[in-house]
DNA sequence: TGCATGCTTCGACTACGATCAAATAATGAT
DNA sequence: ATCATTATTTGATCGTAGTCGAAGCATGCA
């Protein structure tokens, strides 16, 4: 006993409900603050400033000062993929939540996690990247080939700049969903946005649900059929 | 709020640390008793059969009775890919747990993860995979190729034996220690058996940690040098 | 049948953590 | 300056979950 990491210090800053609902918000990628946070958790501000400062010291979320406000974000990639992982367990042996409503439908086909897409059409982007040998995926890691890089070119986002930054460009990320993975890393934030820019989707209001354009809806097929 | 599976109800059965430690012991793949399972955790024979009860009810584990003994062991693969994902960010964000012991090298270097190989060994196996084009891997699946099979035909494990059960293959399990990917699912757990038979290695008694023999650890470099 | 072993259930105790009201601090707007 | 907004701190209350001793069930063995 006590080999490894120690789990529940982590597991149980995830386990209250308030703390978890939280997190839950924070996975659309946004930072909140902290009276956002408090009604996303259901709780009253004190209670919810008192939630974060343990998310904080517990080294799960980040916090940033902007005048009066204070804004929260979960503090990497890997407490998201973390989430995903407890999700996934969840949904499998989860007791069927209710009836899955429209909301529910419609975060399955694409939601952001954390600040790239997921869900069906995430998986099936990754699919087709990686079935047309554009990617190389291993486990986690994923690296991008020469005609993914041509590929990402003609679609219109700039891989090279990517390249400068800290944060890795291609991760895998699994997806509770569909228990499949999809791109993550700056080149899945980056493919996302672009996706926004050029109007293929938008974000729903205080929800992670990515609700696809009918143009965007074509574009997006044909760009994984070619 | 309340979009996506119930992240608190499973967090906070790993919350708790007699059952993260009762956790962690199966982890090793082993079907634990109830008794030994109240050792591992460090708390008496009631209360862990209390913590037991509601793993069980929250599907974390599956118990087999048999004669007078109850068999407890983790309920699949996937509640222990959700374990390491967990160790993961624990072991990143996590307090710097005291000094690393002998033992904690050890199990950086390999262990048992659920019934598979883990730990730099398990990732090196899979790079290597990976890397030769024997598997070829994307998230959290992963298909093995023809000349894979080959590969494994040649080390000694029956591919095709093994794709009759109901149990995936090949998947590709995420390591808490390395944090890239090692090869799990039927193969990884018959592919650590035939390391074990073949002498390459053994378990250490109560832990999780797999020692090499000094031959094991010649031949197993040979076999990833190939 | 009787006894030992392995585990669960019951009951009572305890403690920790979640919660909020009220007070305090920090910043922005007027 | 003064007030409004946002957030943290304090202090007190309350529930719930973890804990164990003792009793209750099973199963296996002699």
């Amino acid at each position: 006993m006590k080999e490894g990491p120690d789990l529940s210090r982590i597991a149980s800053l995830v386990g209250d409900p308030a703390r978890a609902n939280m997190l839950s918000a924070l996975m659309s990628g946004a930072a909140l603050t902290a009276s956002e946070l408090a009604l996303e958790g259901g709780v009253g501000l004190p209670t919810a400033s008192s939630h974060l400062a343990k998310l904080s010291e517990g080294g799960l979320v980040k916090v940033a000062s902007q005048g009066r406000h204070r804004y929260y974000a979960l503090a990497g990639s890997e407490v998201a993929a973390m989430l995903e992982a407890i999700s996934g367990v969840a949904a499998s042996v989860g007791p069927k939540r209710a009836r899955p409503g429209p909301r529910d439908s419609a975060m399955r086909e694409a939601r952001v996690c954390y600040d790239h897409l997921a869900g069906d059409k995430g998986v099936a982007l990754f699919d087709h990247l990686t079935g047309k040998k554009l990617l190389k995926a291993s486990g986690q890691d994923a690296v991008l080939t020469a005609k993914g890089r041509e590929w990402f070119a003609e679609f219109g986002v700039d891989v090279t700049a990517l390249e400068g930054k800290r944060r890795p460009l291609c991760r895998a990320c699994l997806d509770w969903s569909v228990r499949r993975s999809h791109l993550a890393g700056s080149l899945g934030a980056a493919t996302l946005e672009h996706m926004f820019a050029l109007n293929w989707a938008r974000r729903e209001a205080d929800s992670r649900v990515v609700r696809f354009t009918p143009k965007g809806r074509t574009e997006f097929e044909r760009l994984i059929r070619a």
